[in-house]
DNA sequence: CTAGTTTTTGATAGTTACTCTCATTTCATG
DNA sequence: CATGAAATGAGAGTAACTATCAAAAACTAG
């Protein structure tokens, strides 16, 4: 998170892709994300339409990429191979939350506002939390030691990675969407009541 | 399903878009989704290409659209009160699969085959879980009488979502996609286990 | 610092998904 | 059959992407 690149190329580069990233941020909530073209976000960033899809293969990449969840997934497998998956997985993501500074929770609450309100956007979000899914039933293989393709494996996974789903926006629960504290702790009672069984009288 | 539409209008307007959509799929089969144009598909069908655009919002929508997700949530709505939500849910998908004819299979059978196979398509179709995912909680909401918003109703409409999401295709399970009966049984157990309870250990 | 190599950029042209508008055709109804 | 409503086709326009190639910027060696 902190390793600074270290050629005048790179520097060049990184700068060009956070201009980016955050002139499209900006034009899209002025503007609304559809009627902001892709012309205006590289003019505001000073380089040409040509560059803008060289650094986001599209207009829907430059706000839906994900810096984090590798991070997370990094954390989880951090955890002591004693704990139970669910902790772990708890345990991964509040660390790296923890990490966060206002700065990053701000702008991940204005990433995820986007996400909210621009179906097509949603719809990507969604595919990527089922990448994820991918990623966290790799974890739980390795710490059960069952295979990958297990239905047990599986099974949990998903029941994971739907809680997750159902818990945090985009745009989920109540009111309008934002990550926060708040959401993080309902994260937390929703992995618990899942660990504990769901109360499926 | 078998609701017959009456007018020599509604008639053709079925039948042209039943026509888009076999179009639709044996191009997209036959040269790929991407090098296929809307255009194509038009010339196929014998309308024009405005007119594609009348009945499907998008080229993706041609294949996206979901006819039986509704059907579903009526069948588990339909099931006695007093059973449990899962297996309500499990009781309601069954019949409807078992409903379905050998042409309804092979149909779904070669959708679900281009929705494991182009990224954008799957995106989407993840994204229709999702809002399965809603469906599914309201009918948790109502059977157990609490609030659409509780964290365990939420959390156990995410699970049951998760569990779909992970034991079916599109391409999840090993080797090529399909849904057949078998993957419909590996969904009974996988439902099974989240009722148990999931070996967290 | 210079010269040569590689990487990055900008400009241009082209394709295709999609939108809007309007005239024409096709069905429905009395 | 006549009149109104709905569906279609045709045309022009926008914007997201792709491919190509030449110019510019940055790294590397001498």
């Amino acid at each position: 998170m902190t390793a600074t690149p270290t050629s005048l190329r790179e520097r060049k580069k990184a700068k060009t892709r956070a201009a980016l990233r955050e002139h499209a941020m900006r034009l899209f909530e002025e503007q609304g994300y559809a009627s902001t073209t892709v012309d205006q976000i590289a003019e505001a960033a000073e380089v040409s339409p040509s560059t803008f899809f060289r650094y986001f293969p599209t207009k829907e990449d430059v706000i839906l990429v994900d810096d984090y969840d590798p991070v997370i997934i990094a954390a989880v497998r951090a955890q002591p191979p004693e704990m139970s998956p669910i902790e772990a997985i708890r345990r991964g993501m509040k660390e790296v939350f923890d990490s966060f500074t206002p700065e990053i929770w701000e702008a991940e609450r204005r990433r995820q506002s986007l996400l909210a309100q621009v179906p097509e956007l949603r719809a990507r979000a969604m595919h990527q939390l089922s990448e994820a899914l991918d990623m966290i039933t790799a974890v739980l293989a390795e710490r059960t030691g069952l295979p990958a393709d297990d239905l047990r494996i599986r099974a949990m996974g998903g029941a994971i990675t739907g809680v997750v789903m159902a818990v945090l926006p985009p745009g989920r629960m109540t009111g309008e969407a934002s990550i926060e504290a708040r959401d993080f702790e309902r994260l937390q009672e929703g992995l618990d009541l899942l660990q504990r069984g769901l109360p499926l009288a």
